[in-house]
DNA sequence: TACTTATTTGAGCGATCGTTCAAAAAATCT
DNA sequence: AGATTTTTTGAACGATCGCTCAAATAAGTA
């Protein structure tokens, strides 16, 4: 009963996450939305109640999806450290997303008065810890991290890499700059990891 | 003759790079300007002409003043790697400025059609590589890095680590933990300068 | 076919945006 | 003092902001 939904409520968030991603969230406007989306605004505020609740949803589906791919990148590989480069070359070198990650980018981005959404992309980042501690902790089992590393750092240092290699890289230098950072980012994290 | 000026410029500019850092171009409303200031908005545009040129000029400032202090600290101490330390470290504690680096809130703040400002920033921080770049190569020729590092490739590298350490910073973490997240930065900075 | 329900529409609300400019204020010069 | 020059002021402009809601639309139900 009643008219049936025009709008598919996960590609539609989708589609506002690639929009909030390369512009933020005080930089888009509703009538950006709009456009993009091709919806009209009481269509978005009947499903999503205001700006700020849809881009809290399309931070909610950025980190399901990031935590996804870099799960399967790091289990379907033989070695932690093999998935880790293909998740973190894939991250920066994927043409149709921006290249900054869009927590950090929130945690910059959002202006300090309205610290809930800060709050929310530091919440995010630190459950991206988590796991990294979890994919951690398997390939210290498995022998492919020193015995006594202390992996609670090492995923904080991953992390710090990973921002700082996607932020520089927003910069759009040249392929083989990127790569030869990736690099020595990856051979850092490899020398820490002992 | 005339009437003499009520706002020394060089102190606006200062004063509006600091809510500019904070709170970032779209986050930072001419109201809120006006405010912090305490300018009217007739003598704000009478001096710097839009609120873009504004935020060009507090760039600018932004850039001399971070240049000044890395020179500063890295001449005035016994090591290139001590100077650096000591660089970081004052980015990272403090406590009046914002943590991450205003020219990286750029290049991730600013709506992707104004790409004026964000070719900008991305020349500013071209423009610390060199100074970085230089500054390597005074420290190879005094012993300090291996003969054959590629200072170049060092100098992204550790902008890289100054990014990422400096937006994780923004989570505001215990100083415990930025702190061994620094020092680890360091090490791996250590190992590939050789 | 009329009625009910769920969804979309889009004109338009009050607030705020970046910006302008005629008038007021404060200095110097004759 | 009066005229001249420079700076500051702040009301207000048109545009756009996030958002609302009564009306229109499209489905199922009786």
């Amino acid at each position: 009963m009643g008219r049936q939904q025009r709008y598919d409520r996960t590609e539609t968030v989708e589609k506002a996450m690639n929009l909030f991603w390369r512009s933020g969230f005080s930089g888009t406007s509703m009538r950006d939305l709009e456009d993009y989306l091709d919806m009209r605004p009481g269509s978005i505020y009947a499903n999503f109640g205001s700006k700020e609740h849809l881009y809290r949803e399309t931070m909610d589906l950025y980190a399901a999806k990031s935590f996804k791919s870099f799960k399967a990148l790091v289990r379907n590989t033989d070695s932690f450290m093999s998935g880790l480069h293909h998740f973190i070359r894939q991250l920066l070198f994927t043409p149709a997303n921006p290249c900054a990650c869009m927590l950090a980018k929130t945690l910059a981005d959002i202006n300090p008065d309205n610290d809930a959404l800060k709050r929310k992309a530091g919440d995010m980042i630190a459950n991206f810890e988590d796991i990294l501690v979890v994919e951690l902790e398997r390939a210290r089992e498995s022998g492919e991290i020193g015995g006594n590393c202390d992996v609670r750092a090492l995923a904080r240092f991953i992390q710090v890499q990973i921002i700082g290699l996607r932020s520089y890289a927003e910069m759009q230098k040249p392929k083989a700059v990127i790569n030869q950072l990736l690099n020595d980012a990856l051979a850092a994290i490899k020398t820490k990891a002992g």
